[in-house]
RNA sequence: GGGCGAGUAGCUCAGUUGGUUAGAGCGCCUGCCUUACACGCAGGAUGUCGGGGGUUCGAGUCCCUCCUCGCCCACCA
């Protein structure tokens, strides 16, 4: 074998850097990233379709930890099914991300001192397409540096026409079928970002704040009586219409039909009954603001009240609709924040306000820019969701769709079945426009699949709707619009709809997971996938989730380009159980990724040895090889080979249910990427590296025919082994792969990214039995191995190790030469060791391993030490056991500590006896 | 306020239907540059499995209770 040629191939140190770029070149190249349609057995192919819709980064976003993970899992599962054989798609896109998106230009422009509405709004978009058309998508470009396997030909964007034509037919049908509706009510508004929110889009936040104790003068009753309110906002108080009280409570009964004189504003409001008040919150009384609290809205609708708005967009005090002059002059303009510290002072000033007291409450904040929302009156579009709910629901109660961690389908059930509806319109400029039209002239309301430009009714003039749609309004359809929809003759919906597995976070369970199922069912009467992963968040070493703004991220870049991507993938996979979190050491990245880089090292030695003693030239096929030529090691590796794909397929589980429900001794299991990482490792490091390779040294060299089954078996066992990495560490396994001898040309596929999935079969008992036999082997060289270190025997000396064999004579016989081999000694078996003082230790079939002292350590000393050892322990010992017959001790010490104490006794004793043995051994009698 | 999850070695976590001596990675200790690998090899230490109670021949695993963290949801002003 000419191994220096070949070695200069696989430099002696491990550089992905110089390896991974020209990998991923060649895979995309040879197209095996894109899926066909016409392979798909749905269109008549003859593969089963695998496909994965990647959840789409906001377009401007860069790549970091959280989308590394994400993207990891997705990979590693696309692979795993695409060398199975199925026809297997991954569907990468990008989102327009409205808000998101729309807060970053605007941010660029205040920079500039401008603001959106001094460019005015085409002008605004065409810089935001400018903007994303030159930042944009860049994080798909760094996803391929990590070795996602996408399709790129695929590539989708929430704004492409493509996607915006779905967007549009999916609401006019949902319109159609009486689902979108233009609601009058109180929403949730940003006054930072100047639009509304849908529910999940204002999540809550504690905070320390105040009650607020106000007193309203009664009018028309004697003396200054007045009624005392509690409040969390006095700056709302501006906009009261009534106060409420319970129907039912004594105190205020008489007062209902009367009215107060409402502070500062100087208007007269009623007092009203409400079943909405709880008489045991505050002071029993409530003051009603329809335009600015939901709740508040409701009993106005009910009581038919007037809603006067008293803040403008931004958040200032102003006189809105039906506000009259409520404002007065000195607060227009005012923050809310600041106007609430001046009406505080000022009822302060003229004896209305009675107390204030500290008080922990629940505020909305914008997810976006956290700005405390205000609740605010106001004409949006919503969608009508409890319909679409239902068989969202359905899915997942009868196992069409399963969720893991199992936890989250609590979750998802008790969202839908208290589903309220989806604003979906917002005041923005950067995103789908909604496709309503309004007839200057007559009025008339118009939804159109296409533009209008004239009134159907009248041929007025008409304009469209200023607000754009959420941008979840696009991202629900991402399923059904990257394959085609709206168009149902589309051959990859009909080749790959439903597709069958979404990988995620909980954070968007609601945003997006749910609403995909809905859009779903309601658009293509199908579920979108069959299983929901879930995964954790990557976090710091305080548990703090990474993020850039924190200054704790980590660029998975810098990581690919220190250690490689597939350490950067391994360590990911390895290191996360199901659902759970992933905790990283931004402060140390060779720490964090110690595991991943330590790996793909390893395999690269074992892939130098290869080369180096296996050589390139080709091997015989393992399947030809006879039962008589194969050494117990073989038998026991190729067993350990089976055991392992087992266990991998195991931790992989089915990847699609049979029939198209789960069943329930199937619905949790499977996903365990953690544990197929971990069986994996352990076969390659701690029995192919650890054993097997070192079985295979002296065969190898020897030349003849156990030579051939010895670099056979080798490289079967490898090539397996690669195969089932693979989907983890794709480059790395790739590069080996392609250096390895096979057994004829053919078997060498293109790549490693297509060759077959390995196949187990059910263990014999002949394999079951070599591998027992192994066992033992192993256990006999621990045991050597064992004695050495516990003598400090260096590695240089040779020791005589002698092996009484109780039951398994032949097995040592037979393979004393690999134990000696192993253990760095050599071996009798059944002999009497020679030489006095001896070392012994037990094996689990009875058997006894000795190791003669004599000459290769001092044995006077060691004796002196360990019967000293063993006077010391027989002292102890005694004393122990005097204090437990000690009838005071008994009487009086906690049964808990007589019980330690008891068990500590026990302890003793067994130490002693096995120590006496030792000594009897090494030192004689 | 409602619901859910977690607490196992110094750190991050596995522990499948309760079953011998509770595991892995990283870290730590000792000895080794043994001709694939010091990003390594060999050997080793470390756990009242959050506390308490219960069921059982047997509990990290099942039940009750308490404590501590975390997450999700929620219109008490």
């Amino acid at each position: 074998m000419s191994t220096t040629q070949e070695l200069r191939e696989l430099p002696t140190q491990y550089e992905p850097g110089q390896i991974e770029r020209a990998i991923y070149q060649r895979w995309v190249e040879a197209g095996i990233f894109a899926a066909e349609e016409k392979r798909s057995r749905r269109n008549g192919g003859d593969r089963e379709p695998f496909v994965i819709v990647m959840p789409p980064p906001n377009v401007t976003a860069v790549l970091h930890m959280g989308h590394g993970l994400n993207n990891t899992v997705q990979d590693v599962l696309v692979r795993w099914r695409r060398m199975v054989g199925d026809e297997a798609l991954w569907v990468p896109g990008t989102d327009h991300a409205g808000i998101a998106t729309q807060n970053i230009v605007e941010k660029q422009l205040a920079a500039e001192g401008k603001s959106r509405s001094d460019l005015g709004r085409e002008a605004f978009v065409e810089r935001t397409i400018a903007f994303v058309e030159e930042t944009g998508g860049e994080i798909l470009r760094q996803l391929r540096a990590i070795g996602a396997s996408a399709d790129w030909n695929r590539t989708a964007y929430t704004l492409s026409p493509e996607l915006s034509r779905a967007v549009r037919e999916a609401f006019v049908q949902l319109y159609e079928r009486g689902l979108i509706y233009r609601g009058h009510r109180v929403i949730h508004w940003c006054p930072r970002c100047l639009t509304s929110l849908s529910d999940e889009e204002a999540p809550h936040g504690e905070e320390a704040g105040k009650l607020y104790h106000i007193s309203y003068p009664i009018v028309g009753v004697k003396d200054d009586a007045s009624l005392t309110v509690a409040t969390t906002r006095p700056e709302t108080m501006l906009g009261d219409v009534a106060l409420a009280v319970h129907p039912g409570d004594e105190r205020y009964k008489k007062l209902v039909g009367k009215s107060v004189i409402l502070p500062i504003a100087n208007v007269e409001i009623p007092i009203i009954a409400d079943e909405y008040v709880d008489p045991a919150f505050g002071t029993g009384v409530v003051k009603i603001t329809p335009a600015h609290d939901p709740n508040d809205f409701e009993v106005g609708m009910r009581h038919k009240l007037p809603m006067p708005v008293i803040m403008a967009p931004d958040g200032t005090m102003a006189n809105g609709t039906d506000a009259g002059s409520r404002v007065p002059p000195q607060l227009v303009g005012v923050d809310r924040f600041e106007a609430r510290e001046r009406i505080v002072k000022s009822l302060e000033k003229s004896g209305r306000l009675i107390k204030v007291e500290p008080h922990q409450h629940a505020i909305r904040h914008c997810y976006r820019c956290d700005t405390v929302v205000e609740p605010r009156l106001s004409d949006q579009w919503f969608v009508k969701m409890e319909p679409l709910a239902k068989p969202a629901l359905a899915a997942v109660r009868d196992g069409t769709i399963r969720i893991l961690p199992e936890r989250w389908e609590a979750v998802y059930v008790n969202w839908l079945e208290n589903i309220r509806d989806w604003n979906i319109s917002r005041q923005l400029w950067w995103g789908h426009r909604i496709p309503v039209w309004y007839c200057d002239k007559c009025d008339k309301q118009i939804v159109s699949r296409t533009d209008v430009t004239a009134c159907d009714k009248c041929g007025g003039a008409v304009r469209q709707d200023e607000d754009v749609l959420d941008t979840w309004f696009s991202s629900w359809l991402f399923p059904i619009s990257t394959l085609g929809w709206p168009d149902k003759s589309s051959a990859a919906l009909a080749a790959f709809y439903p597709t069958d597995d979404l990988i995620t976070a909980p954070e968007i369970l609601f945003f997006w997971v749910s609403r995909m199922i809905m859009a779903g069912y309601a658009f293509m009467d199908a579920p979108p996938f069959h299983t929901v992963y879930l995964h954790g968040t990557v976090r710091d070493t305080d548990h703090v989730k990474m993020s850039k703004s924190l200054g704790n991220g980590i660029d998975p870049l810098d990581v690919v380009e220190k250690y490689g991507a597939d350490a950067l993938r391994y360590t990911v996979i390895a290191g996360m159980g199901m659902g759970a979190d992933l905790m990283l050491d931004h402060r140390d990245l060779e720490r964090s990724f110690a595991p991943g880089r330590n790996f793909a090292t390893k395999l690269w030695n074992i892939g130098r040895f290869l080369l180096a003693n296996v050589g390139l030239s080709p091997v015989r096929s393992v399947d030809e090889l006879r039962d008589d030529e194969l050494t117990l090691a073989d038998r026991w590796i190729l067993g350990r080979l089976n055991a392992t794909i087992l266990e991998v397929d195991v931790a992989l589980g089915s990847a699609r249910p049979e029939k198209g429900k789960w069943r329930p001794e199937e619905r949790y299991s499977g996903m365990r990427l953690s544990e197929y990482a971990e069986a994996a490792r352990r076969f390659i490091w701690n029995d192919v590296a650890d054993w097997y390779l070192e079985t295979t040294k002296g065969r190898i060299g020897a030349g003849g025919g156990d030579s051939e089954v010895a670099r056979a078996v080798l490289t079967r066992v490898f090539d397996h082994a690669l195969r089932l990495l693979h989907p983890i560490m794709p480059f790395i396994t790739e590069t080996l792969w392609q250096r390895l001898p096979f057994a004829v040309a053919t078997d060498r596929g293109e790549f490693l990214a297509i060759a077959p999935w390995p196949i187990p079969h059910p263990l014999s008992a002949e394999e079951r039995d070599a591998m027992a036999r192994f066992d033992l082997v192993r256990e006999a060289v621990g045991a050597v191995r064992q004695i050495r270190s516990d003598y400090a025997i260096p590695p240089g000396k040779s020791v005589d190790a002698a092996i009484q064999s109780r039951a398994n004579s032949a097995v040592f016989a037979q393979h004393s030469a690999l134990i000696g081999q192993l253990a760095r000694s050599t071996v009798k078996v059944d002999g009497s060791p020679s030489g006095a003082g001896a070392a012994h230790s037990v094996l689990s079939d009875g058997s006894e391993v000795i190791v003669p002292l004599e000459g290769l350590v001092d044995l006077s000393r060691e004796c002196g030490k360990l019967r000293g050892e063993l006077e010391q322990l027989e002292k102890q010992l005694q004393s122990l056991s005097k204090r437990l017959q000690n009838e005071g001790f008994i009487g009086r010490a906690p049964a808990t500590v007589i019980e330690s104490e008891r068990k500590k006794e026990a302890e003793w004793t067994k130490r002693r006896e096995q120590l006496a043995e030792k000594v009897k051994m090494l030192c004689g009698g």
